[in-house]
DNA sequence: TAAAAATACTCCATAGGTATTTTAT
DNA sequence: ATAAAATACCTATGGAGTATTTTTA
């Protein structure tokens, strides 16, 4: 009869790919992690990984079984945690993922606003691209994560909590600086700087720039928004900048200017996701209120002081 | 450490809400199950049942708890099914739902067209409306159902099979046999009669003749479209009947007319639905075509025939 | 010939069984 | 008073450890 245990093993299996290393993640001896290897191949059928002489590789079954008793551990995870649940909430540690473009910007707000408003929230931060984090959310390695919405992968609930609106980032000495609004339009595959595959601003970038061939532009593998602008501010091309980024602040280098574009401004909404079925929805429904606050009377004083400069 | 024997317990308890019978039902003795019990309810933090004198009665939690549990167990089903799912397809037995206004229509072609087709293929068939259909979908009591999409609850993947489309079924001697083709809005609701509550044949009627108020209509708990089709011919009322049930030549009553709906006529999506995730999705999609071909050359046969008499 | 996984063998933790007591209605 | 669940106690299965052998790159 298949047990969680040899669920548990198999998982460490795949993560070490290599049966010892295996064994002391899941804190067993080699044979006895061996041994429930044997008896789950033995339930399910056929080999679960192939023995090389330098470790184990996940065979074509074991690919398929792997994503099954992944996501078995993260429902029993859940489970474990509904009595917990039903505590105060936001008393228990998320394990929060955030993707790059949004995380400086974001966490040192939301750790402000909530070590002030739930003194025991506690929050453990991973920033990676959207495509890890929906991983890791599936597998339970994270409990929620914040990206851009909608998400198209996975079994995930959400909840929205900010707009977060594009601007065009010049550097001030270019033709760009003068023509306000912007227009996505006028934007040129040969000037536009963006970050490295898999970051979804750069997706995002395209969309609003649908005219230009993504093949065409220049590729430098930039992964922090930081480094694009230190690029547009030496006038290497110009970039998009969410509006979340120019709210914190960090945007005084006299070499950049900061365009809007026309009306209807491109935006993407900035939110909260979480297992569907984890028992602490009402904890992540709550993050992303917070996340809310966190943001949205800063960038309305943001828009206030922009008016009085225009 | 939480473990699958405590959740197949702790799923036998929910089911009899009786220790004793619950540990029948596991095949163990009785102080057994209860200790699991015990032990997972120390683990999930709170009381799961309520022991009373009488037996056992889940609490909040357990309510709770028991849905996430045998969502785990169903999952760990299909990880087990996955190595024989890679043999050919149809070779094993298809635990299949269908609705009751479905299942005497389709069920004789359907088993004639499996049985020379894929003489291996087994089904083994369950009657009852749409909500107990998806529960026990859900939990794994079933492989397979064959419903009307969409479906609005469950984590699903569906398949369509066919369109069905309705017809008005009216006493010869009704002046609605005369009128030709029928309109939903000619129908007054003391006069129709409808399948009990649940069937989703009722709520498709109901549907059609979207002016009719439920309140209004005579209830008399019928749960089978022939009995209803008796009281239509006995003069007692009229009643929307689905293509499928008249290509199957059940309907030879010359106290029965059928009345076409006039353009475009009003009609349902008859398909197969499966747990998502689960490992026989091509043995399910395979169904799903076989249950078409079950159908769409009688139906388009009929039409021919109906043609003619025209 | 080295590193890795499988085998051999022993031990002990624990799941489970029977008998009995406690509890609740 | 009676049915149901918990407790006590014993047994045995099997999971895990150490030591060792076999395999393969």
């Amino acid at each position: 009869m298949l047990s969680l245990k040899q669920l548990r093993y198999f998982s460490a299996l795949a993560e070490t790919g290599h049966f010892g290393r295996a064994a002391t993640l899941a804190g067993v001896s080699q044979p006895a992690l061996s041994m429930q290897i044997r008896e789950l191949e033995h339930e399910l059928g056929g080999p679960l990984v192939e023995r090389t002489g330098a470790g184990a590789r996940l065979t074509e079954l074991g690919t398929e079984a792997i994503e099954r008793a992944r996501a078995i551990l993260a429902a029993v995870r859940d489970l474990e945690e509904l009595g917990d649940a039903r505590a105060a909430p936001l008393t228990r540690p998320i394990r929060l993922g955030v993707i790059p473009s949004v995380a400086p910007y974001l966490l040192p707000r939301l750790l402000d606003l909530l070590s002030a408003d739930h003194p025991r929230a506690q929050l453990v931060v991973r920033e990676t691209i959207t495509e890890e984090l929906t991983e890791e959310l599936a597998d339970g390695t994270l409990d929620a994560i914040v990206v851009s919405l909608p998400l198209d992968s996975g079994d995930f609930e959400t909840a929205a909590s900010f707009d977060d609106s594009f601007l065009l980032a010049v550097p001030s000495d270019s033709p760009h600086a003068d023509r306000s609004p912007a227009l996505a339009e006028a934007i040129d595959a040969d000037e536009l700087l963006l970050l490295s595959d898999g970051h979804c601003l750069r997706d995002q970038a395209l969309s609003v720039c649908h005219r230009i061939d993504p093949r065409r532009l220049k590729s430098f593998g930039a992964t922090s928004l930081a480094t694009v602008l230190q690029l547009v501010a030496a006038g290497q091309g110009i970039t998009l900048v969410p509006d979340i980024a120019v709210t914190a602040g960090v945007l005084n280098d006299p070499r950049l200017t900061l365009v809007h574009f026309a009306r209807p401004e491109p935006y993407r909404t900035i939110g909260v996701a979480w297992r569907r079925n984890s028992p602490r929805t009402a904890d992540f429904e709550a993050l992303a209120k917070i996340i809310h606050r966190a943001i949205v009377p800063a960038a309305e004083d943001n828009a206030e002081t922009e008016k009085e400069s225009a």
